[in-house]
DNA sequence: CGGGATCCCAGAAGATACTG
DNA sequence: CAGTATCTTCTGGGATCCCG
């Protein structure tokens, strides 16, 4: 149980898993499964909170200490970076150097599957900017449909 | 403050001021703002539990009814699978048609924006099946020199 | 058949206090 | 400085009932 209670793999999805056990072996994802498809498996890894920023961040910067990140990513408490640098580690993305001084200072950095994802979200975030303009669009036009489909309050 | 109205409600209200709110004219994702960086923005998209999967299975078959997705989206509830679609089909992604016939028939299908993105996905999900060894790797790498430096219990 | 509306809970995230 | 521990709050989503 040790190497399931720790965590950050959606406790939530062991759950499901318990009560679906009709797996295919489809190429695409299949729920039910404990790594559902590697997609989701990834995604779960930059899809949280936090965790695209920090990646990002990092991405700009070779080496940031732990209140660099903390003041760069405005909103986030303590605890959450703690989190999120914990997960991003584990899953080798990001390495974490201690230097034994007083006071402490402990520097992160992403490795190299951690640039590569990097590379990745990059091209992600191309289609992105490139598609913003339509899915904005598309929401005004969902907006407006609804607006005049319950035209309760105005 | 939420004196009548609380539950879900505010939470469609939320999402109508992220809508109304476009900012970010940076290239990196400027955190303390509601809709960070079109990344971010795309991914909360698919980043949640169902949407992957149901832009997956939508993308292997040209049409689906509701209830054809429901059943091959295993553990996903009715609910869900409504408020999935839905979303998708707000942000241009899925388009729904309903038959206005009894009993009532609905299809769903990737619209092109939808098919734009599910070819980002499976880029994706290529990056993620070549490097899911290195990060299960890491994962136990990990796990292991957690349990030596915690080893109180087992 | 394809949902909408409610209720409710577990787990995610925030706030705060303490420590090596 | 860089966390950890604890408590509280918030929210995603499951279960259920109902309706056109």
């Amino acid at each position: 149980m040790s190497l399931l209670s720790i965590g950050r793999v959606t406790n939530a999805e062991r759950q499901m898993l318990m009560k679906e056990e009709k797996i295919n072996k489809d190429e695409t994802c299949q729920p039910g499964k404990e790594q559902l498809c590697p997609v989701k498996d990834i995604i779960a890894r930059f899809g949280d909170k936090w965790s695209l920023h920090t990646i990002l961040y990092l991405g700009q910067n070779q080496k940031l200490r732990f209140n660099e990140l903390k003041s760069m990513i405005s909103g986030i408490s303590q605890r959450m970076l703690t989190v999120t640098l914990r997960a991003l580690e584990e899953d080798g993305l990001v390495a974490r150097t201690v230097y034994p001084e007083i006071p402490p200072k402990v520097e992160y950095a992403l490795t190299p599957l951690g640039q590569s994802l990097l590379q990745q979200l990059l091209k992600l975030s191309d289609w992105a900017k490139l598609n913003r303009g339509k899915v904005l669009e598309a929401r005004e036009r969902y907006a407006r449909k609804e607006g005049h489909l319950t035209e309760k309050s105005t």
